[in-house]
DNA sequence: ATAATATATGAACAAGTATTCATATATTGA
DNA sequence: TCAATATATGAATACTTGTTCATATATTAT
């Protein structure tokens, strides 16, 4: 009975802290979402997409990697429902499929991308 | 020479996308917050961890598991800045390192917990 | 100092996954 | 149909990582 004493410490915190927490579903969503960008590779072709739809070859031209590592990350993105693929004659063509995520990336890109980094103290 | 014709099909997206792609450093810096939130154990922390500062032993209640792995994970987010460590007794209290992180859960939040999921035909 | 509580951590193991290589599929032009 | 271009993909490999178990460290009270 000796942890009574910290359950109401911040027993506020802790209630709002399991008040707020989503459901399984939901939790697997974000995580889906963020996972989609924690790798370098998916995240350039992401953020090359921002810039407007793109094939394949340029894809790679503007990630840099191999065609076929490109291929493999789309595939992922394509299934998780974060790009769009079309095609156009002998190239497909692929976009950003809801804003969302680009929300998300232009949040990151605004905070993280431009400063160097925070140590504090 | 014949991707040459495709170089100027959508040649203003492909250099705006070269154009806006974040150093090597950039990438890392926003990939690794995004890895942070990849993960359900982690992102259950990190959403916890939005309504105020938390002991471990909170933690542990608000989103479940071991206290071992919570620590592990902890660890994680700590050495990553994404969270900060404070003594108070007994205690360990964490809190969320910088605000550039709780703006992306707050975004994600909003656009991906509360909806279902999207399916385009 | 000893016991109890709170947290951290090393090692081991199990999954998950990013890349490469080779090859398959699809589209276009001759 | 055949060749060329563009993209996709299966298998194998190497690497990363999340969890568990056992144990270590730190703080407090007696």
């Amino acid at each position: 009975m000796s942890e009574c004493q910290r359950e109401k410490e911040h027993a506020c915190a802790l209630e709002r802290a399991i008040a707020c927490m989503p459901t399984e579903e939901g939790i697997e969503a974000m995580s889906g979402a963020f996972k989609a960008m924690s790798e370098p590779s998916r995240l350039k072709i992401l953020l090359a997409l921002t810039q407007g739809e793109l094939c394949v070859y340029h894809l790679v031209q503007a990630v840099g990697g191999t065609q076929s590592a490109v291929s493999h990350q789309l595939r992922i993105l394509r299934e998780g429902k974060i790009i769009r693929a079309r095609r156009d004659g002998q190239n497909v063509v692929y976009s950003l499929a809801d804003g969302h995520v680009a929300q998300l990336l232009q949040t990151a890109y605004e905070h993280l991308s431009c400063k160097g980094g925070e140590e504090d103290a």
